[in-house]
DNA sequence: CTGTTTTGACTGACTGGCCAGTTAGTTCAG
DNA sequence: CTGAACTAACTGGCCAGTCAGTCAAAACAG
């Protein structure tokens, strides 16, 4: 039967790949069939044109990132809220993904004149901030956080904060890590006095302070070429 | 005698014109040109390359920016970071500006990829977070925020903060205005008890916590053609 | 079960348009 | 008349998208 599916989630991958090494800017559809053992001729076969591609790419990216932020460890509420922070912020893991942190900057910065995008970001946005307001509500019944405190303003806050983290990063080179424990610093003091959370301190894993600013190794596996890249 | 100076003023005024209407992706030598009386050669002749051009662009900007938060208005250290924080976040006079913040974030996203970009716009960065710190200290000093607070750490805070609403207002057209206030009530919130700060409420004007979200007034001039935007 | 047709997936070669950058002049102040 | 400041027209390269097939497997006919 079709191979359709398959093939489609493998042109998904390889623009995921396709992105890492190039950037959004300087991204052609040569590239993206470079990644797969297929041609050019047959993503345009499966997809719209460039635009259609990088929409459902965008969908595809949602769904993964919609099942990741949903899946909390063990632990108390606001455990579980830093945990989503770490998660969320800098999965280095590979060092792939901060080549695709950069690009996805790129992508955002694209939402403005794309139809179709800004819309599924939003949905990134809405999905992440009614994940971090219900773990604040939870925190506040547990008796973690105050009663006070606005489960809303402080998801708010938080998503802000993210996007900041990723923008700086971006531009500026500015360290992850050190950005995201500082806004996990502002959530743990959010907690009401004398609460222990060994919790925290235990998916925590140590506190990594580390210097910030440098770190050079920018993204672009692409040489120059004479002018400017292109789309 | 030479036209020069005149001439390259012109042409970085009409790239920050260009900028705002069509993006930074699909622009061309020719839309700045347009934006001028002389023709896309004398471009050529002035700078050399459109990366040349966007480095001096870049450069000229950082001017008016290092200009632009020195110039404090009267009152207390606390009443001047407010202000500051009101005329960097959203300074939405002319509308024009908003096009231009969202252009920005993509040259943003492309200092990862382009030689000379992150090198000015940790220049940025540096001037506002050393702004920001020395108003801190000041404020400190005034006896307006605790000896416990950190300048430097506040300072960072902040620049995270005001880049994150940059790219959400981009990304998914969030309110900048909401989001600064937030960012100048925790700015408030750090000041010791009973501190009146009559001066800070003078020159900030109504609080406008209008509502968020929409406003989809998206920024591109450029009626989509069909396939994909270029450069 | 065999030969024929259809269809879905895919390819290599091509095209048309766009755009950065060049070049061979032109204009004009001093 | 020299050189600086331009211009109109051109060039070359790149890239999205197209097109005329190929090929294997499914569907079908007898």
């Amino acid at each position: 039967m079709s191979q359709e599916h398959d093939t489609e989630t493998a042109f998904m991958e390889a623009t995921y790949r396709a992105l890492c090494t190039h950037g959004y800017a300087d991204l052609t559809m040569q590239d993206i069939a470079d990644e797969t053992d297929k041609s050019k001729a047959a993503l345009h076969y499966h997809f719209d044109g460039k635009d259609d591609l990088f929409r459902e790419f965008l969908a595809y990216l949602h769904e993964g990132f919609a099942e990741k932020i949903v899946d909390h460890p063990d632990g108390s509420p606001v455990a579980k809220l830093v945990a989503l922070v770490r998660r969320v912020l800098d999965p280095v893991d590979d060092g792939a993904d901060q080549q695709f942190n950069t690009a996805f900057m790129e992508i955002k910065a694209q939402a403005p004149y794309r139809d179709g995008y800004r819309e599924v970001l939003r949905r990134f946005d809405a999905d992440l901030r009614s994940e971090v307001a219900d773990l604040v509500t939870e925190a506040i019944d547990a008796g973690q956080y105050g009663e006070e405190t606005d489960p809303e303003e402080v998801a708010e806050h938080v998503l802000t904060y993210i996007h900041g983290t990723w923008t700086r990063a971006a531009a500026v080179g500015a360290d992850v890590v050190t950005m995201r424990e500082h806004l996990i610093d502002d959530l743990l003091d959010l907690l009401v006095e004398g609460e222990p959370v060994p919790a925290v301190a235990a998916t925590a894993g140590p506190r990594t302070l580390d210097d910030e600013d440098d770190e050079d190794g920018a993204a672009c596996g692409a040489d120059a070429d004479d002018g400017v890249r292109r789309e």
